[in-house]
DNA sequence: TTGAAAGCGGTACCAC
DNA sequence: GTGGTACCGCTTTCAA
């Protein structure tokens, strides 16, 4: 059933029974009341190809994920990303075109996505200090806004959590608990987020005149292994820490394995922080570390990505929107004063 | 830049143009040079709204992804899957169009696809038992295919990989280590294939004469620290099991984070299975329980199903394709003989 | 308040 | 081998 025929079994021109189905004001009451349960009872739903090309637009947002050598799943984050995203796409609309492909090919899809005109918009994920996606972007002229900051000052729009500031705070708290050799378990540093973790972390040692030492400092893919090697790494050495800040949960759990095999307890012979992007939390081994931690904060950014995303699409030329958000911390039973040694 | 204006550019017909671009045979090869090279110049992508709106298809295949209470956030599996669907589907020129509801919003998301003709296949993931989506999409005509079984012999195309099998097989491997008292840490069992997980697991007990124990069976969202509560509760027990049996790797870190605060050692005291959908494999402590174990297996799996629904697309009607992937079992080492008490 | 008709930007049939 | 043209199904001016 298409709106030609809907019209016709109505005895109304398509032009009628389009305007009444799109609530434009011109239509009489009645007439719209009939035209809308005819569509209901034909379970008549407009063809969203000829709707997308008469109207110019995709009603299509693109979110391009690549997979490259060093990080090649997908990481969590980004599917719960997806899920608040994909949750405001859905109430506005929009449709959620997803393109995975391999690093090298990055460029052309949003190319691809921009030139072809199926997406009225670009959400950006995980960017890194200097972002090569950002002049591209610019050249694309198509609305996007970044998850995430970049090294390089510039007026487009993005919303991102304080990575430092919670890194410093975090680092501080473990200061405050007596702690002096602290090691960072950070994600890969290329990304801006990590290389704004470690400032953080890099702050607090300094405020403190602590020295850092580069030999219990990592960054690297947050997995699980990852945090285990090396903190397995970090322990065994002469001068282990008494302290981990890990950038993810994933690690934390690595971190706890290998103290776990040296006998030593959370809490008490050492101290582990974890920060689930946007809400960072310390790891609370009471409960244990739940997976689940991150998705409602990270589905909150995803939202209001889309929501800000959508907004700039329909009135474009607006001020650039940027928005910082503030991390709140929360202590959890596995962090503890610094064992006296 | 469109079909029109560079046809004007050339001295040329949209016509010939458009067959150019596409590759149809009749056209003159200088003449298809010619085109080639001034699309190539200008850029040219043709309008992908008009395309499909013209083709009648929206070269698209939908996904989607409901989130209920039980089962909140989006499963990593499904993002490995999605990975190598997409793979495909950027290989073939599909796009992926991704919705996210909650799961009251399923069917009508489902609907609304298929209704608005915004896309031109289903990709189901992860079936129930009794999967009400099977109707559905029966009715709404559009191929699709299923990653997963049903309880209810049907004649839709699916790909699955044989969990009963696997699990009989694993439950065997332990029973021949000598472990007599084998907990299941299984996944939701309204799920398919959790459910047969569990009969995998009932059979082999069943083929020795164990009669299995209800107080160390459970089934749940498959997180860690599940695996730590279920672990946890079991050891403390009067008749603690020697070996554990789950799922998947997360609630198997649980597992183990159980056991180590009870002073077991993995592999002597205590052992641990992990098995993750498409290849499974022994948890190897090794190095670590890596959260990329399962990637390449699931995406193979995404991979293929993309293909098998492509396939439907192009020429429907055809037998439908029904694949069942046998386990390949690999062992770990925290996998240990059953401990003489 | 309603309708006729001209697009939107391609594809594909039919004629030359 | 190439071009004219009627679609695809909707939105949106413009006229009535």
């Amino acid at each position: 059933m298409n709106l030609k025929e809907l019209a016709a079994s109505l005895n109304l021109s398509p032009t009628t029974v389009s305007r009444a189905l799109n609530g434009y004001p011109e239509v009489r009451a009645e007439t719209r009341a009939r035209v809308l349960e005819a569509a209901e009872a034909a379970n008549y739903r407009p063809n969203s190809r000829a709707r997308r090309l008469a109207m110019g637009r995709s009603m299509a947002i693109g979110h391009v994920i690549s997979l490259s050598e060093e990080a090649q799943m997908i990481n969590p984050i980004f599917a719960d990303f997806l899920a608040g995203a994909g949750e405001v796409y859905a109430r506005e609309g929009y449709d959620l075109v997803l393109s995975i492909v391999p690093q090298d090919q990055e460029a052309a899809a949003y190319r691809q996505l921009a030139a072809s005109g199926s997406v009225d918009g670009l959400m950006i994920q995980a960017p890194r200090c200097q972002e090569p996606r950002l002049p591209l972007l610019k050249e694309l002229g198509l609305p996007f806004i970044v998850h995430g900051r970049t090294d390089t000052a510039s007026d487009h729009p993005w919303l991102d959590i304080a990575n430092r500031s919670a890194f410093k705070q975090a680092t501080n708290f473990l200061l405050d608990l007596g702690h002096r050799r602290i090691a960072l378990v950070n994600g890969l540093e290329q990304f801006d987020y990590a290389a704004r973790r470690r400032r953080g972390y890099l702050e607090a040692l300094e405020a403190r005149g602590i020295a850092p030492d580069p030999a219990i400092m990592r960054g690297a893919e947050m997995t699980e292994s990852y945090g285990y090697a090396s903190a397995a790494e970090f322990l065994d050495s002469d001068d282990p820490p008494t302290a981990f800040l890990a950038s993810s949960i994933l690690p934390a759990i690595g971190i706890r394995r290998a103290a776990g095999e040296r006998g030593l307890r959370l809490g008490r012979d050492v101290s582990v922080i974890a920060h689930d992007d946007v809400l960072s939390y310390l790891y609370n081994d009471g409960d244990g570390p739940a997976f689940t931690a991150t998705r409602s904060p990270i589905r909150k950014a995803g939202q209001r990505c889309a929501e800000l995303l959508i907004a700039q699409i329909g009135a474009p030329g607006g001020a650039p929107v940027q928005e910082l958000w503030q991390v709140e911390l929360t202590v959890g039973r596995t962090t503890g004063p610094c064992p006296a040694t």
